[in-house]
DNA sequence: AAATCTAACTAACAATCGTTAGTTTTGTGG
DNA sequence: CCACAAAACTAACGATTGTTAGTTAGATTT
């Protein structure tokens, strides 16, 4: 009998820990760090606030978490792109699939990160700072060399990797409403509108 | 002898309560609406949180003013450029140039629509969503006109649609540090990236 | 059955929040 | 110099904030 490999996926029960910062990212996400308090969150879970700290050490753990967890993401993801030899114009098309899977599967920690950094305390708010600088720097040299090959055609890279990073940074806010789209199509049409333009 | 015409611009002293309301700006574009207290607004202008209320109502007006104030102000000229008679090419460019113009003049006011209208309180939540709903609306109806023209060639205007405003609501965003660039280079590098594409 | 663990609870803390009331200082026009 | 208005002040209010301490109910393990 031959032999068979069983891919089995488990979708693993969530601790509770992991059900409180889920929860507490989709308020963050809504109306801002800030702006939520420890006693929503316990609402939103139909309990009282203080058991939250049998699970957490704050507040702030849950924001340093859901933050630093999708830097590391998009870190990984752009050294993955910067490294390999691609040309500059396949680099820039796997930098924005990539952007739009992170999205996907991140959506509320792209918001904690967009829109709440600053509210991070400690070492954890300068280590992100200096990762999406790291983040830009990359991207800006893989835009720089397009130029210089002659592949993109502008005179300041600057505008260019605002525009896109604009773009990408605010998929999160992509909602139902606006038409549910497929990935791939969603990719490609991105893909084509930022590189191509729509004329 | 020749008679002569004198413009005289005056910059008008600013009242008390509009030198609060824009020192309020600053912190709320800083750390958002809801993590800036009284107290910091006061301490900010060397006074006491006591003594603002001698020119303003309360917290609530400070956030209402800034965030009607540029939301007329897109509506406006967006209506302005809607009415017109131009090509939906040129009623692009006019968007883009005139998100410029006013991303220069209100970057403040602009923070606060696009982070802080969720705490609008009363009827002015209401006006303000739906009135950035207008103005989807509108720019959605130049880009579907452009395709059916045969002027822009997308399959889905949504998505030039997110991905241009994307790029225009974050313009408010952009810092010296990423280059002082001339207003009218911006604005052309703008027009060109965001239409031409960059290949 | 006893012991341990998990996850909730009540009660309270000091700090800070937006805001009000009443008072004093400051600057200006008559 | 005086009268008045503008703009600051002190003191305090009730509400809410993040968090801690100590306790309890229920499940699991020994």
């Amino acid at each position: 009998m031959d032999s068979v490999l069983f891919f089995i996926f488990v979708r693993m029960k969530p601790t509770r820990k992991e059900e409180i910062i889920q929860v507490a990212a989709s308020l963050f996400k809504e109306k801002g760090y800030s702006a939520v308090s420890m006693r929503d969150i316990a609402q939103a879970m139909d309990i009282k606030a203080a058991s939250l700290y049998n699970h957490i050490a704050g507040k702030q753990e849950i924001l340093s978490t859901l933050i630093l967890e999708v830097a590391y993401e998009f870190t990984a993801a752009m050294n993955n792109v910067a490294t390999e030899s691609l040309t500059p114009l396949e680099k820039l098309e796997n930098i924005i699939n990539f952007h739009i899977d992170i999205t996907i599967n991140y959506a509320e920690n792209i918001a904690a990160l967009n829109n709440d950094w600053m509210h991070l305390e400690g070492d954890d708010r300068q280590r992100v700072v200096r990762m999406r600088e790291a983040y830009e720097d990359n991207f800006r040299k893989i835009i720089k060399e397009g130029i210089e090959k002659g592949d993109f055609n502008a005179k300041h890279p600057e505008v260019i990797l605002f525009s896109i990073l604009s773009t990408l940074r605010t998929l999160y806010l992509w909602n139902e409403k606006r038409g549910k789209l497929d990935v791939n199509i969603l990719k490609k049409d991105m893909v084509n509108t930022l590189i191509h333009g729509i004329v």
